[in-house]
DNA sequence: ACAACATGTTCGGCCTCTTCGAACGAGTGC
DNA sequence: GCACTCGTTCGAAGAGGCCGAACATGTTGT
């Protein structure tokens, strides 16, 4: 319907303003121009050449041609190494969802490591809270999953292995009310104090782990601000143990035991078994070093940043 | 470089999952099939069809190319349909920019008539401020404009006539301390109070008319804004007449004679006579109707929505 | 003004690529 | 097992692209 070599045509044409030198350009007999370009006015059932003067311009709707003819050469050029890429094993693009509890700093090497390779897979990494993870994989919105939490449930092709388990301390302000009430806290003195919990802008807006029911709470848009916000006392909540080392240390985080204690959460890796590439197999070896999973799951550590 | 006829066989392929059954839906015979489909896979150098099993499908990249050829044919079918305009005589798109002062509404039955046309070419329509009109108009970010102000500038195959003159008022809220000072204001009584102007977010900052030097400024960014924002006495200016006549008459503004008034202003319609099509000499025709161009001077009378 | 040159077109013939039909091997279903 | 479908290979026929020759028209140089 518009081959290479007709753009190739107008291009000469447009470039060297003469069919004849078009000719010449392309290696070709003029005579043959000459019935090519007859013939694409002909298909496209239009004046693409101007020939009342000596030697032919193009139209507007020549020009018009010419132009929106390089981009879809563009198109199909692209395109081309898409399909190539495509039967060579790699993904058109990888679509890898995480937790929100794990934390996009410790992927970054990974994702140099995984540019490295130049696959040119289009990499494309968002965050989830919740069972958000489970539903992007189940909806076809995520290719992979990463920190995925609570048991996997059922669904086609579903496969994963577990990550590890990430420990929680129950920890508040030491200017916050309940860092002075006797251990282990009860249920019926948290309830009166607002909990802090991560909560996502767009989709589930509902429930949240570890908080009780009647509670007030703060949402924040992440576990990074959820610390900063229980940090600073706004409110209450579990925090991953590993990441608020320092500041428990430090004094500026208090722990409480609790009444009855959340138990580690295991994370899990979860993919479709059904069309598996070679970019899902290389990030599935990633996730499967436990080094990697580690420090996933032991997050970072949060030093104070604003002394 | 991928005709049509590909693109047909590909869907024919996936439809009817059948070597076979794509010749007999694309009237072919199947050795014909077969060879073209051969030839495709050797063209993008990549396996397109899965023959292990008895019946072939589509490889997940004969996938990929099959859904993007399918939005490549839809691309070229508007494309075509674009330079088929374009050789009878319609522009592909066509660019109006009006003053700011000349009022949208007062283009919208003429823009219905236009699309009742079925010429298929896309409209944009902007207004600009002050010189912005001529501007654009050389620049070439606009194909007729219409409402411009100020003497037409040299420029090369530039063309116009006159819209028709808009006459001006200085006009007060009847609370501002100007509205109690003896007619005709001098120059030094006006300097003193606050200027409303129309401004233009994106260019032309710089000046505006009837403002004298170190005189304090609000800039608006509407000549209908300007009317609010005089009526509630934020500022005073050089007003349409005609679109505030039913304000001056209920006394929400009030009319100063000015030692120095205001010439009316005439405002003119310019284009380009290089590449006119016919969406341009249809609305140049329409501008040239004398009904037309007496409602664009006038704009609409404001009444007093608040109450 | 005239010659030399450049440009675009038409026409007949050559050649490549597409298409077809026939034949064959392989897989499927009753 | 038999009838059927499916995909492939091969040679022949046909269509379309391409070339060179010839020609009409327009431009440039002297």
């Amino acid at each position: 319907m518009l081959s290479h070599d007709e753009l190739a045509l107008l291009e000469a044409i447009r470039d060297s303003g003469s069919l004849s030198r078009a000719a010449a350009r392309l290696g070709k007999a003029p005579s043959t121009i000459s019935h090519a370009a007859r013939q694409l006015e002909g298909r496209f059932d239009a004046l693409l050449f101007d020939r009342r003067r000596y030697r032919l311009q193009l139209t507007p709707a020549g020009q018009l041609l010419t132009q929106e003819a390089t981009r879809l050469i563009l198109d199909v050029a692209r395109l081309s190494q898409r399909v190539k890429q495509v039967a060579s094993g790699w993904e058109d693009r990888l679509h890898i969802v995480t937790d929100e509890i794990l934390e996009f700093e410790i992927l970054l090497p990974v994702v140099r490591a995984f540019d490295a390779l130049g696959s040119g897979v289009n990499l494309r990494i968002t965050h989830e809270v919740l069972g958000g993870t489970w539903e992007a994989l189940r909806e076809g919105r995520a290719d992979l999953v990463v920190g995925a939490t609570n048991e996997p449930p059922v669904m086609p092709h579903l496969r994963w292995f577990e990550l590890g388990a990430m420990e929680w301390v129950f920890a508040v302000s030491p200017r916050h009310p309940l860092a002075k009430i006797a251990e282990p806290l009860q249920q019926n003195e948290v309830i009166r104090h607002r909990a802090v919990v991560v909560a996502d802008s767009s989709r589930n807006v509902g429930r949240a782990y570890g908080v009780l029911g009647g509670q007030p709470t703060l949402a924040v848009p992440s576990m990074r601000a959820k610390v900063l916000a229980q940090r600073d006392g706004l409110g209450v909540g579990w925090l991953p143990r590993r990441r608020v080392a320092t500041l428990l240390k430090s004094g500026q985080l208090v722990e409480k035991r609790m009444a009855d204690p959340r138990e580690p959460n295991v994370l899990y890796v979860a993919w479709r078994s059904d069309q598996e590439g070679r970019a899902l197999a290389w990030w599935l070896e990633q996730f499967r070093q436990p080094r990697l999973a580690k420090r996933l799951i032991q997050g970072l550590d949060m030093h104070d940043h604003t002394e």
